[in-house]
DNA sequence: GATGAATGAGAATTCATTCAT
DNA sequence: TATGAATGAATTCTCATTCAT
């Protein structure tokens, strides 16, 4: 091995120690700001959380406000990963299966995802900036998925960007606290039996028929 | 005219002044909070809004946190009225007719409505001590309704209060970014066209049947 | 009476009324002072005291702080009232008697004095402004006294002014805390003692010998 | 010197400077105070006199009030220290050397003396908080010492504990204003003099007999 | 690169004083 | 003359960012 390669791994290892350092303090300031709010959250309390200095931050990040950026910004996210691979469901019960996946998901325990909703989905700029595009390409990429199955037929005539918007208003709609922590006090069963009537009515509508569930009764 | 009177006047137009004066703050208040968020608005900025003297506030509130308590916890807000009177809700076509308006409803505008849902629906104590109670009273009304729709059978079976909590958590979610100003400039036919894609699918489901407006053609 | 006398006594009444406001605020003002200090003290709590409202404290005193040199400069104070008629002294048995009279006064129970310790007797502006003069006036006084007892012959050869003076500190000295609030908890009977103490050692010395009561027995 | 000493020594080191600066900060901070009261002082103007930035106060004290604690708590005071060894004094040429030398102490002078004077002992939370067990302890201790010398028979039968509590008043009283500062101008020997007289009364007494040094004449 | 003390701009809040009623 | 809302300067305290070690 020569020296240069040396020097090379060296770089290598440095690069990569940075990138998780990095990653620590995302994570870290994740799960701070999604308990008090990108402003109310002090450079302190991350540092803290990610058991390091103050100034330490800034060898890693140019301000507070790039952290928050570099949350919001980074993909993939929670609800990413899970519409990521729409593209398989070419049927009628793999999209099913989908709708149910997506509801029952735990992201709203996930900092990550709350610290987006509570910042970026609320904030003009933000949202503007840096989720914007982001929710575009996943809207569009599950609209073509809508899209193919009402052209194929397993999915009844829909306007496939009105409805992909619908449907992720509705996951996002999951993770705030009404949907959440209400009532207080909820019994594991209690709150699958809520999941599966938001399934049930997302799937086939307030007015809709007997859902296929019931029809078997 | 006494001057008991006349002193019961002046205590009365003071009393009265000083309520238009508290209503103005709250309006101006929750118009700053709803663009940068309670915690990134400043008092400066909040007396500015409300043409007064930063000192001024404190003659009104005793704190910042009290201006958006007062916002949070004043009724009715726009859901409160919309929900208000759903008791009237006995047939089918009404019940279908409110869906549809409670969907248009312009409500995402007011800063009101944006401030409860930036601070109080994202913050878990703002949210328990000030949102939970009212949700619950609004959840259990709209889920009398829908009780008795499915006992009359002019809806089909469902549950009350899970669906009563999805149809609120739908409208909320209405009220968020990624539904409202996405993409950034719409037309509003546009937002029309996709707002009643959201009501069909909400009535009638991902899955369901044709909506009677589509069987029509 | 004609109508020249009923207009000067209108005028009187009022004089009086206006005296009468003003001696009200001061007491309510040396009380609100003398518990918290002046610095600490605000109008508002001033003005709640004398049962009035804030801005018409303005129409007796120029400014806050025109109350407290109004209650410092006032004569007669307690301690005035006490050193005013030390001119009868004139043999042993009433000077002893008015030194037990002195050291037993409650005066520290009074806002008035407490006021005039806590902020005068501790600031060298207010003291040099307002209390030197007075203080100077007393001491000379009393030293006459004095003086004339040491030419008399019924007290020992004293220096009148220095005597003066260590007797009038403590005097003050026994207003403070240290002396009358400890022990925290003190019956009746143990506070007698300890100033019987106190005016023993004033009158004989901590050296002397044994005081006449002693002697007795 | 291995590698650990270097930081155990760095540590150390900081530690120290830490401390340094904690202690110029309650200089500074005790000046102030004696001059303008604790309340009239800011922390602007003590940040000032402790040549520091205004905030760079808030890494070494939690709050302004927490810097007068300190100071008032803190131990030894330069009356401590006078009366911290007090348990020698076995005769009757040294109780009154004792005396003599309090009484002519400087101690006024100090900052930090005034500022106890000003805030603690004319404040009854502040003084119970912190200075009550204090002069409790002092006082317990010096009639520990009155009450040997009275059984030792070279002092006259006295109240310890009261006679304790008296001598500490006048200790007191001679730090505060009228017997400080008055007259405004005083040569050194009037000073000496005006103290040798107090001397006088506090061993003697007025009634007593001739002092010893009269006794001479 | 890591540290944490130093900084100072800016935040919320208080309060003596003024002034329109 | 009495009132108390309006004012804004001043206060305490916070905190993102910098920088010497």
């Amino acid at each position: 091995m020569t020296d240069d390669q040396n020097h090379q791994d060296g770089f290598a290892r440095r690069e990569r120690r940075v990138e998780r350092r990095r990653e620590e303090i995302l994570q870290a300031a994740a799960s701070v700001f999604a308990t008090k709010g990108y402003a109310a959250a002090t450079t302190r309390e991350i540092a803290a959380a990610a058991d390091i200095a103050e100034g330490s931050l800034y060898n890693y990040f140019s301000s507070k406000r790039d952290i928050l950026v570099a949350i919001i910004s980074r993909s993939p996210s929670p609800v990413d990963r899970l519409l990521a691979d729409t593209a398989h469901l070419t049927d009628r019960d793999q999209f099913v299966q989908f709708i149910e996946q997506a509801v029952m998901a735990p992201a709203p325990e996930q900092p990550w995802m709350r610290t987006i909703i509570k910042e970026a989905w609320t904030d003009d700029e933000l949202f503007r900036q840096y989720q914007a595009g982001h929710i575009e390409k996943l809207t569009s990429r599950f609209a073509r998925v809508i899209s193919g199955g009402v052209k194929a037929g397993w999915l009844r005539p829909l306007d496939p960007d009105a409805t992909a918007r619908a449907v992720i208003a509705l996951l996002m709609a999951f993770m705030m606290h009404p949907m959440r922590a209400c009532p207080a006090v909820e019994t594991p069963e209690a709150r699958t039996q809520r999941m599966q009537s938001a399934i049930d009515i997302l799937l086939y509508g307030l007015m809709g028929h007997q859902s296929p569930e019931q029809e078997k009764e």
